[in-house]
DNA sequence: CTCCATATCTGTAAAGGCTACAGATATGGA
DNA sequence: TCCATATCTGTAGCCTTTACAGATATGGAG
């Protein structure tokens, strides 16, 4: 069991609650990825537990590296618990096909910088090899060690 | 032995040859990352094959996911041959750390992202998976799958 | 040489996902 | 009541490009 989530939280409750910033806050508010919460009568914003779940989905989501568009996405069809999930399933999956790519470069990349330091020495950048390998491509041992988008 | 690096390229030219927009040259010229080379009468830049290396050794170093700061700290460091090599072995350290913590939180991502695809049936959002394990951070297998900055 | 299709020029704005300010207003406890 | 916080709005900046518009330069064909 968890506790029951909090009723009547100012922006900083909020925040505390869930580990997202202020201003994040508001800016998701502004992308329309937060609904506007109700506001006291000096208009300052007043949040529920429905908030704080929502903003915990959108932060874990974030967290796990979905884009804020997929997210958009996924509360979309959160909200609309009789539809089928293979939606949510398929952005899901692209996203593990994404993530994969990225550890197979991560891991190329790992080893090569790992071979670069264990050929640098106490010298001098005359013959260091890490300068000496990022001046030249050709001594790489992997031709495709780009960084994903 | 490799071919002799060509003299008087125009950016067009120069792009060919390291693989770099045009845009993203003019760029790096902008934010001093890349001396401003010598014109034409026409105020045409022309590059010789001192920058052709300096470039390579831009973009390989981006490919390998290091910061522009970072490369602006290495390509000082390389200007002089006779410095010790111990801080760009620092940096590339310090960066192979960093390539292993994402490595890591990827890993355990994609883990999760996997778990969550393996319990979504067909059915429907009331029993996604995604949504569910999105949703409750406390559904996690791991509590650190943060995305690096 | 002229002509003209390219290439290049500068400056600006967009992207994504926030973060940081300034200056005004609201809140809540002593 | 007073006042230190917290919050408000709006705007501008961050980073690393990329994209565009409108003006100018270049180099090869005729």
């Amino acid at each position: 069991m968890r506790p029951n989530l909090p009723e009547d939280l100012s922006i900083g409750a909020l925040s505390q609650a869930t580990g997202v910033n202020i201003e994040t806050i508001r800016y998701y508010e502004k992308i329309g990825l937060l609904p506007p919460p109700p506001r006291t009568e000096g208009r300052q914003r007043r949040y529920d537990g429905t908030a704080v779940r929502r903003l915990r989905f959108i932060r874990h989501a974030r967290d796990l590296g979905f884009s804020v568009d997929a997210i958009r996405d996924l509360i979309a069809m959160a909200a609309d618990p009789a539809a089928s999930c293979s939606g949510a399933d398929a952005i899901a999956r692209a996203h593990l096909k994404d993530v994969e790519r990225r550890i197979a470069q991560l891991a190329a990349l790992r080893d090569e910088i790992a071979r670069m330091l264990d050929h640098c020495g106490d010298g001098t950048i005359a013959d260091c090899r890490v300068i000496e390998v990022l001046a030249d491509h050709g001594q790489c041992l992997h031709e495709d060690h780009r960084t994903p988008a």
